[in-house]
DNA sequence: CAAGAGATCATCT
DNA sequence: GATGATCTCTTGA
């Protein structure tokens, strides 16, 4: 089992976005360990990225994305679900990896229709389903992901590229030639997967 | 099925 | 004051 290092997250974008497919996010809570095998990430890049929240330039909210990688950038969208994203690349360039689907590992899906009430067969697949799976809100913002509340860890899971699609992001019909990007990236074949 | 509306608030103009 | 890196429910064919 590896533990991921801020130097992962300190590379090109897309090359993150791609290779946290299969990998695993941890949530450690008092009683129990939240975990979800990634299946779906997006990568957001740049101030040149239209789609990016970065394309305004630094604000409030997204100074975080400015700085170094692998800290978490988490914002609330539409009055009620929460986004988790991964903070990528050197410092002052303003990226991160949006993480879109996971597939549930702990807790069970039965389980968790049993404690929640939700009959969701894919209660963490879509960006604000996955943090509402993983407990995960704006007081995980802008947190060290290298360190033990909310971490990522490689358990051998094997992937090579011919498992992985890649297509347009989704919901981003404002930002103009940048909505045809294939910044979009997921696991094939996996029923996970927040939409085809 | 597909399409549309509503929920609801942080953020930026 | 408008809008959004979403989701769920309702409507209607």
């Amino acid at each position: 089992m590896k533990y991921f290092d801020r130097k992962f997250f300190n590379q090109s974008t897309l090359e993150v976005a791609k290779k946290l497919l299969g990998k695993f996010l941890v949530h450690n809570q008092k009683t129990e360990k939240l975990v979800g095998k990634i299946v779906e990430t997006e990568a957001y890049s740049g101030i040149n990225d239209l789609a990016s929240h970065a394309s305004k330039g630094r604000t409030p909210r997204t100074e975080i994305m400015f700085g170094p990688a692998g800290y978490s950038y988490i914002y609330m969208i539409y009055g009620i679900y929460y986004c988790f994203n991964i903070v990528t690349e050197n410092k002052n360039y303003p990226a991160a990896v949006l993480i879109r689907a996971l597939e549930p590992v702990n807790p069970p899906i039965n389980e968790y229709a049993k404690t929640t009430g939700r009959n969701d067969p894919k209660p963490a697949s879509g960006p604000g389903k996955l943090c509402r799976y993983m407990k995960i809100d704006k007081k995980l913002n802008s947190i060290d992901l290298t360190k033990n509340i909310l971490w990522l860890e490689d358990r051998g899971l094997l992937l090579n590229q011919n498992n992985i699609v890649s297509s347009k992001r989704i919901g981003i019909e404002y930002a103009k030639h940048c909505k045809n990007y294939k910044w979009r990236f997921f696991i094939k074949n996996n029923i996970y997967v927040s939409k085809l």
